[in-house]
DNA sequence: CATTATAGTTACCTAAAGCTAACTTGTCAA
DNA sequence: TTGACAAGTTAGCTTTAGGTAACTATAATG
């Protein structure tokens, strides 16, 4: 449905691999996503061509200031969505999961009313 | 992602179309979803194959009990899902726009949590 | 009865996003 | 310096799920 889900997916995790400290390689990625070096290396040309990412052959793979904003975004959403599930009485492997999938379809509006009621009182 | 979402949403019109009354035909569904008719041709043969279906020259499309627990579980996602958007503040639009989208991708655990939560004072 | 309109199907196209096999490139150690 | 391994790319396959064009079949009307 969302034609994001793949591009956001990959620019989460460049930002999780990132903030890892280091590069981030084709390869990092690869291992991290269980996807094969092929699909990784078209995803990330996918991602160079929509300015979200640059690479550099001794920095590897770097988010640029868009591609950083939309990751940080799907991240926040992915932690949000975590916590109201936790919050639910869900265990935490089951919300991260389900927060991973529903990060992508979530929409701006109910985003900001989950977040207002599951974390303002944390 | 779930390979499920397609399936989902023909299964979850034809549960409505039928309760509106009436024989369900493939047109029917064509323009309840802004399908093309061959797009649905096709997927009423898959959903046939698959056993959640069958049609009748004069009854049209008709769910069997196999996909009409399908339908019914994902229906009963999308209300308790707008439900928990319309609760949390979200207008009824946006809500059920949302609980459409992620109808298909929350794991049974965290629907029963949010069921819970949401739904026994109302 | 013939024409027309509606419904459904067939054949083929497209895009996204995964895959494998096989190639290239680059680095490092013997 | 060369040989091997690791990383990345290219080419081409697959599936899912949408689309159009054009056909067939059924039904309804003049």
């Amino acid at each position: 449905m969302a034609v994001e889900e793949s591009k956001e997916m990959y620019l989460e995790t460049i930002l999780i691999l990132s903030q890892k400290g280091g590069t981030v390689r084709s390869i990092d990625i690869s291992e991290y996503m269980g996807y094969s070096k092929p699909s990784v290396s078209r995803a990330m040309s996918i991602l160079k061509n929509g300015g979200y990412i640059e690479e550099d052959y001794r920095e590897g793979i770097i988010l640029t200031e868009k591609g950083k904003k939309k990751a940080e975004e799907v991240y926040d959403r992915h932690n949000t969505l975590t916590k109201m599930f936790e919050s639910l009485g869900v265990d935490s492997k089951t919300a991260a999961d389900d927060a991973c999938r529903i990060e992508h379809y979530i929409s701006d509006k109910t985003f900001k009313a989950i977040k207002k009621h599951f974390l303002q009182y944390k």
